[in-house]
Formats: structure tokens, sequence, C-alpha cells
DNA sequence: GCCAACGTTGGC
DNA sequence: GCCAACGTTGGC
């Protein structure tokens, strides 16, 4: 077994843009990486259940978001930690590491030219850091099958990869941060009429990769935009 | 570092 | 195929 920890945000490997595909995986190793739990091992009707999740709504899906750390963190030898600021230096990353097949199942559904939010997770100020465009659908996420990759899944078999990562790049940072504290206040205050309550973000906390709807993002991007008179931000706590 | 929430495992 | 035990995520 391999991760030790399993992770938290998702992991990602930069990659330059004129690497070749093999030439990014041997990178992997050296880059920071981080996903998300390697499981052990399903059973295949297990397996088939999370193929045959639903998606999302049904309806195509173009917005996303995407969690890493941005502080060091040590996972077999290797720093997971991987920055807004890291994709705005590289331009573009692999977002590979992903082990739970609901993150994963998100970004089978993911086309080129769709929006993601990048979320920074288990840090100091957790939240919504900045935009990313995903640059290539998914692929196999050949770091399960290296052993000695802290998120190696000796259970994937290369003939039925269970594990995909896409490739991402670099858009924009959000004006603000906005921090899951806000994002949690503004839920507390309006409930139910917020246009947050429904976000998977909130509900399903522990996902590391997942969908936004287009009413969620539009309403983020304002909130961002908007000054921050008075710590409004804060008020209802 | 704690621990609540929740996903996964595996015995039955 | 249920569900208790266990492991992980990630905010705090």
């Amino acid at each position: 077994m391999v991760a030790k920890r399993s992770s938290r945000s998702a992991a990602l490997t930069a990659v330059s843009a004129t690497l070749t595909k093999e030439a990014k995986t041997a990178n992997l190793a050296r880059k920071r990486t981080r996903r998300e739990t390697v499981p052990k091992l399903l059973s295949t009707t297990d397996s088939q259940q999370h193929e045959q999740e639903p998606t999302n709504e049904g309806s195509e899906n173009s917005y996303w978001l995407f969690k890493a750390e941005p502080e060091s963190r040590i996972v077999d030898g290797v720093d997971v930690r991987f920055s807004f600021d890291d994709l705005s230096r590289e331009g573009q990353a692999s977002w590979d590491g992903v082990r739970n097949y609901e993150a994963r199942n998100c970004m089978k559904r993911m086309k080129v030219g769709d929006f993601g939010f990048f979320y920074h997770s288990n840090c100091k100020t957790p939240g919504i850091v900045g935009i990313l465009k995903v640059c290539k659908e998914a692929y196999i996420d050949h770091t399960a099958f290296d052993p000695k990759h802290p998120y190696y899944d000796p259970k994937s078999d290369k003939e039925k990869p269970k594990w995909f990562m896409v490739d991402v790049e670099y858009v924009r940072p959000l004006k603000r941060l906005i921090g899951l504290h806000e994002l949690k206040a503004h839920l507390a205050k309006y409930s139910s009429k917020s246009p947050l309550s429904d976000m998977a973000l909130m509900r399903k906390s522990r996902l590391s990769v997942s969908p936004v709807k287009e009413s969620e993002w539009s309403f983020i991007l304002e909130l961002a935009d908007k000054e921050v008179e008075g710590d409004a931000s804060l008020e209802s706590k």
C-alpha cells in the first residue's frame, strides 16, 4: 500500500507544454502531485456501479472545482504541494493522482474548454483562488501503475485502467479569494435561498474534483468582483 | 493535532 | 448485499 494519507486536493503534475506525453510521465515523480485515496480494491460490482454513476444532471456541465494543497506535505517522499501560483508559473498541469471514483468520473465528463475553479485546501485560508481551463480530456493516469509513485494503486490493471486525469491550464486569479468561510457564511445566512445551497463543495466536502453549476459559477464570480465593503464577507460570522 | 463526516473494506 | 470497523479528508 502506498499512499499514507491520501489525498486532499488533487494531484497535479505540472508539465510544460512542449513535453511529450512520455516525458510528462517521467516528470511526475519530481513534481508534486496529490491525490486521493488509493482504494485497496474494488469488487467488480462496485466498479460497475461507479462507472454508471449518473453524470451530474444529465446535461453537459461546463464548470468544475479542483482542489489542490498549496502547502507542502510529503507523501512517500514526494511533496504533494500544488498551488495556483505553481499553475500560473508552469502554465499547465496534469491533474493526476485522483483515486476516488466520483472525482474521476467528473474528470471523464470534462471537455476541452470547460472552466474550473482552483481551490486551495488543507491550508490556512481554504477557498477559491483562481480559474483554470481544461485543455486535454481524460486519459490514463499512469501514475497508478508506478510502484514508486506515492499514488500507486496495486489493484489497477493496465489492461483495464481505472484512473484517469485531465490537463488543465492557467486562466486567471479571482479578484479576491473567496474563502470557504465566506461561502459557508452565505449559505448560513440564506440557507435554501442561497445559490450555493446545493453546491457539491458544500454537500460533499471531501470530493477533490466536483461539478459546479452555471448558477454557482456566476454567483461566485460576482462575489469575487464585489468589493468587500466593511468586510461584508464576514458579516455572518 | 483533533476529530466529524464520509468512503471503503470485508465478514457474515 | 448489509453493515460494523476502519481509513481518509480536510476544516478548525
